[in-house]
RNA sequence: GGACCUAUAGCUCAGUUGGCUAGAGCGCCACGUUGACAUCGUGGAAGUCACUGGUUCAAGUCCAGUUAGGUCCA
């Protein structure tokens, strides 16, 4: 007999299997004509550190879909990857350098810094490869790709080639967020508002009259930034301002430079009801006096160098820090005596969340995306359902974003990341520098396009740009990819590359085709072996078939916070690049949150390794819960503790502990509340000390999946120590006991519910489904019902088919939530009934992995069945009920006497084996005949009284207090249906199928009631 | 400032198009270990569905507002 031991050990079986699916290339997806495509491409992660909770989560759904649809017979690719994220593991990086080695990106220069970021990438990649594998995630790991590999560069090449030859991609000025401690441009995603304590200033700049000699009057105004004053060029106030009417168009002159700037009235930047009524305007480093320099054609003074210092602009506080600046000016305005006063204030100043320093909105040059086609695309294929958003209401705000069509910047004074191709020079006429290009044929037609001759139109593009000075032209030109000798002599001519790399979402934007091959149509992308080893396609030019069999994608999943910076975006270039959408649906997942309800994330260090919980609980209790918590409304809390190595005492996470750090180089401890031991604990922020106890992250959260675990493991246990001399054969209907009719009806409808809710991604429900059929159906009942025919050799045969078919399929409705357990079940149940089925028996499959899906005839489903099942579930709850009341050992046989209809009495006398086998009780008579004994325990159901005898323990009064409390409670409800019944209005309005359901409820109630009443009167 | 989400048992959450006598897991109480499972079994207690109005025959569910919390975009 194969009996499993007594408990599951994940660790191990994890371990196995993860090796073997490797070994056997389950996860392989392939171009198979014959068979529907199912892809999935795996939200790629980023290298800048370990996946938390929140990816867990994320890569246990897309999991769980890739296997239920492998399992469907699809051909399932889901594409594992990661991302270079430029800017924030570049500052990791260069962080950890600054930290380390006191040294910073210059002392080492580009090619150092990007070689350190490689290693630095490599590392993360492995540890995340690692840990996705660790949850079970059946990717195909042949086709890893990383946004700065070979495949995915000639993908970014050719699509920033397309669109600067299209024209939608242009170089410009811009305001930008300048962080001048990175000394980048960094996104509005990338920016954070924080509350700092600060002033509030209040100046005046005096008016100049035409001579320009000072009039009597000023102008006044208040400032957070009295340094910015050295790029005013103009003050501003409302068109409306009685104060100010006779002063618009005079000048007033800037006290600490001397520069005379107009006074303008703009109704969109002066409010009259704030302050003085007037502001000055700084467009060159304020967003909103950019606006109004741009609509009232100022001047533009950047007075900032890249590092935040005060430039040539500045004159006599040129080279200044920004905030020494600051004093400086306030102290010369006051000294000139032009200061009107200070109050302290809290102000909003937005920080980088790079670098955590604030940053400057800064006048610089950068490269866009032309949006406006480009959004609209993307907005109609979500308009006309070419892409579904899964819940809806977030079609809102990826709508909503897209609608503003704001030029993309894809620039980022970076070093970590794809360098933009474009070659620049200064020119002084457009003739003159077209001719420099006439080795590749150009000509400047009148408009001033230039276009290439044949060969070199494909490669080569140009345009011309501002330069930086007024009046001073660059010509611009883009080179297609994999043409380094064009390259090298556009710089033998003077061209320069820029300096500049692309925004990271420019690269993952491209995912779901560029992980494919594109833009190489005539091979499929190179894969790699499990020894690492490249393996390209070296087969003559044909097609790329995995572009053409996997794109475009089934579903993407992804948390709600991307849905503009990337989604958004994927489908933009997907219908630009390919012409057709990237994804079909996107489901967007719960967030998790840590026990405070704030997300998870690296910066907050509250991100919890998925490794601890999978360490402590098993992969499958972990994935198990986790799909749980997935549906579709609120975000997921998840209280975590550390369980101390002595005692095993739980310490609850607090904010405190995460954001402990080393300091002095000291690993901080946390001290059990127990038993007062010092233990160091696993943090995002460092790692524990080599030999030192650690404690674990725990969180009983997960004791959910771990319970079913154990409880399926024991199941199958119980099962499979029963399966002795089993042999597979036909099970016609007739052969069925009413208990083996009542699991496959209900393992019918759970399959039937599982697979629909699967397919409108409700895993919590499809989780909590087939939990309940599995413990309270299958393991509670089911189970407890069949014992005593496994005990007996003639109706062992029929019971043990029956049990082998239910398990064998809810092992494969299971798999897709918990694949190792099931893995493990199915190769014992493989060894004990390798050949099975109830109408047809068959080899069954090597792995469950590979399995069918199941599928159950419709006609398995029996109501009626079902509902006379209940009753005598209810009937024998209610015995039991009695017994626990009474205090009666369940060992105690008891007498069961029941008063009912002659055709209620047949099916009880039919199943009067179950009531002594599971609650130990002798049904003694059924019927209309049957009364009620003198001392006796009752209880009534709808149509039926029970009584058991109890001589000697019935305290009459209590049992007819009982029952009188019984009686009341049926009162109320009778009264309420009642009450429905005798409003017209719901008689006349209800739909006739609710007016029904409450008549027969209430005639239920009656019946009941009727029951309980007449216990009563025999009681009293 | 705009948009979206959330508030249901001590805790964490379900509750489909309004039809409810409001559910689950954990925790709690009582009882139970000689054969699947104490990571368990049996039974039980526990809720003014945040608040105020409205729509409706009917509201946990729809609408408006209030309060508290969260997220995204300005």
């Amino acid at each position: 007999m194969t009996e499993l031991p007594k408990t599951w050990n994940p660790a191990t079986a994890q371990k196995k299997w993860i090796a073997h699916w490797e070994s056997q290339g389950y996860c392989h997806a392939d171009p198979r004509p014959d068979r529907e495509q199912h892809t999935i491409m795996i939200p790629l992660p980023n290298v800048t550190g370990a996946l938390h909770m929140g990816h867990c989560l994320n890569g246990t759904i897309q999991d769980l879909l890739t296997r239920w649809r492998r399992m469907q017979g699809r051909e399932a690719l889901w594409m594992p990857g990661t991302d270079h994220a430029g800017i924030a593991t570049q500052a990791v990086v260069e962080r950890r350098m600054l930290e380390e080695e006191g040294i910073t990106r210059h002392d080492i220069g580009r090619d150092a810094l990007v070689a350190r970021i490689h290693t630095w990438k490599d590392e993360y990649q492995l540890r995340i490869i690692n840990q996705l594998k660790q949850i079970g995630a059946s990717c195909d790991w042949r086709r890893v790709r990383f946004t700065l590999d070979d495949v995915c560069s000639r993908a970014v090449r050719r699509t920033f080639f397309r669109m600067f030859c299209d024209g939608l991609i242009f170089r410009g000025k811009r305001l930008v967020n300048w962080d001048p401690h990175l000394q980048t441009a960094v996104a509005d995603d990338e920016v954070f508002t924080e509350d700092v304590d600060g002033h509030f200033w209040t100046f005046h700049y005096p008016v100049i009259d035409e001579s320009g000699e000072p009039t009597e009057q000023v102008i006044r105004f208040s400032t957070t930034r009295p340094e910015t004053m050295l790029g005013d060029t103009a003050v501003c106030v409302h068109p409306t301002d009685n104060r100010y009417t006779d002063l618009v168009g005079q000048q007033v002159r800037i006290p600490v430079n001397g520069r005379l700037i107009p006074i303008i009235a703009d109704a969109l930047l002066a409010d009259k009801e704030l302050g003085t009524g007037a502001v000055k305007v700084t467009p060159a480093h304020d967003p909103n006096d950019y606006a109004c320099g741009l609509r009232n054609g100022l001047e533009m003074v950047n007075i900032l160098n890249a590092d935040g210092t005060i430039n040539e602009e500045g004159g006599e506080f040129a080279g200044l820090d920004r905030y020494q600046a600051r004093k400086a000016i306030v102290e010369k305005m006051e000294s000139l005596g032009f200061f009107d006063g200070v109050e302290d204030r809290t102000i909003p100043v937005k920080h980088s969340d790079r670098s955590k320093t604030p940053i400057e909105p800064y006048l610089s040059d950068q490269w866009f995306v032309k949006m406006d086609t480009l959004a609209q695309s993307a907005m109609d294929a979500v308009d006309d359902s070419r892409v579904k958003i899964f819940p809806q209401r977030y079609k809102k705000t990826y709508q909503d974003w897209l609608g503003e069509k704001r030029d993309w910047c894809i620039s980022r004074q970076l070093w970590w990341g794809h360098r933009i191709p474009v070659w620049s020079q200064e020119v002084k006429s457009r003739r003159e520098s077209v001719e420099s290009l006439s080795r590749f044929g150009a000509s400047l037609a009148d408009d001033g396009t230039i276009t290439f001759a044949k060969e070199s139109a494909k490669i080569l593009s140009a345009q011309f740009a501002d330069g930086l000075m007024p009046g001073e032209e660059l010509l611009l030109a883009c080179v297609d990819g994999g043409h380094e000798k064009v390259e090298q002599e556009l710089a033998e001519i003077g061209f320069t590359q820029d300096p500049d790399v692309l925004d990271t979402w420019f690269s993952s934007a491209l995912w779901p085709h560029a992980t494919l091959g594109w833009p190489d149509r005539d091979h499929n992308p190179p894969t790699i072996n499990t020894s690492g080893t490249p393996q390209t396609d070296s087969s003559q030019p044909h097609r790329n078939e995995v572009l053409d069999f996997f794109y475009p994608g089934s579903v993407l999943v992804t948390s709600r916070d991307i849905i503009t910076l990337w989604v958004a975006r994927m489908v933009l270039t997907g219908l630009y690049n390919m012409g057709d959408v990237p994804f079909r649906h996107v489901y967007i997942h719960p967030k998790i949150l840590d026990g405070l309800g704030q997300t998870m994330s690296k910066s907050k260090g509250n991100g919890v390794d998925p490794l601890e919980l999978i360490d402590k609980y098993g992969t499958d209790a972990v994935r198990f819960t986790i799909s749980s918590l997935a549906g579709e409304t609120q975000d997921v809390r998840l209280p975590v503790g550390y369980e101390c190595p002595h005692c095993e005492a739980v310490t609850p996470q607090t904010k405190k502990h995460q954001s402990m750090k080393p300091l002095g180089g000291e690993t901080p401890t946390v001290k059990c509340g127990q038993c007062k031991t010092d233990f160091q604990f696993p943090s995002p922020w460092f790692t524990p000390d080599e030999g030192a106890s650690v404690a674990r992250i725990v969180s009983e959260r997960f004791d959910y999946g771990r319970n079913f675990c154990n409880k399926l493991w024991n199941a199958s246990r119980f099962a499979f120590m029963n399966l002795e001399g089993f042999t597979p054969g036909t099970v016609n209907r007739d052969d069925l006991q009413m208990e083996d009719r009542w699991i496959l009806s209900r393992l019918a409808t759970t399959t039937q519910q599982v697979t629909m809710l699967l397919d409108r991604y409700q895993f919590d429900q499809a989780t909590r489904t087939i939990r309940d059929f599995t413990w309270n159906e299958f393991c509670d009942w089911y189970l407890e019902m069949i014992k005593p025919r496994l005990r007996d050799d003639a109706s062992r045969p029929i019971a043990q088919r029956v049990l082998v078919e239910v398990i064998d399929n809810l092992i494969r409705l299971l798999h897709p939530f918990a694949p190792f357990i099931t893995e493990e079940l199915w190769h014992t149940l493989n060894e004990l009934a390798p050949v099975r089925g109830m109408s047809e028996q068959t080899q069954a499959s090597e792995s469950v992995m590979i399995a069918a899906w199941p599928r159950l005839s419709e006609e398995f489903c029996d109501k009626e069945l079902e509902s006379h099942f209940e009753r005598l579930q209810e009937i024998i709850v209610a015995v039991r009920n009695i017994r626990g009341l009474y205090k009666i050992s369940p060992k105690e046989p008891l007498k069961l006497f029941m008063r009912c209809a002659p055709e209620v009495a047949a099916q009880m006398h039919a199943v009067a084996d179950q009531f002594d086998n599971l609650s130990r009780t002798m049904l003694e008579a059924a019927g209309l005949d049957v009364n009620r004994p003198g001392a006796s325990a009752n209880f009534s159901l709808e149509d039926a009284d029970g009584y058991i005898p109890l001589e000697g323990l019935i305290d009459l009064n209590a049992e007819l207090e009982r029952q009188q409390k019984k009686a009341a409670e049926l009162q109320g409800h009778i009264t309420g249906a009642e009450k429905k019944l005798s409003n017209s209005n719901f008689v006349d309005k209800a739909p006739e199928h609710v007016v029904n359901d409450v008549r027969e409820t209430l005639s239920g109630l009656k019946s009941q009631l009727d029951n309980v009443e007449r216990i009563i009167k025999e009681l009293s």
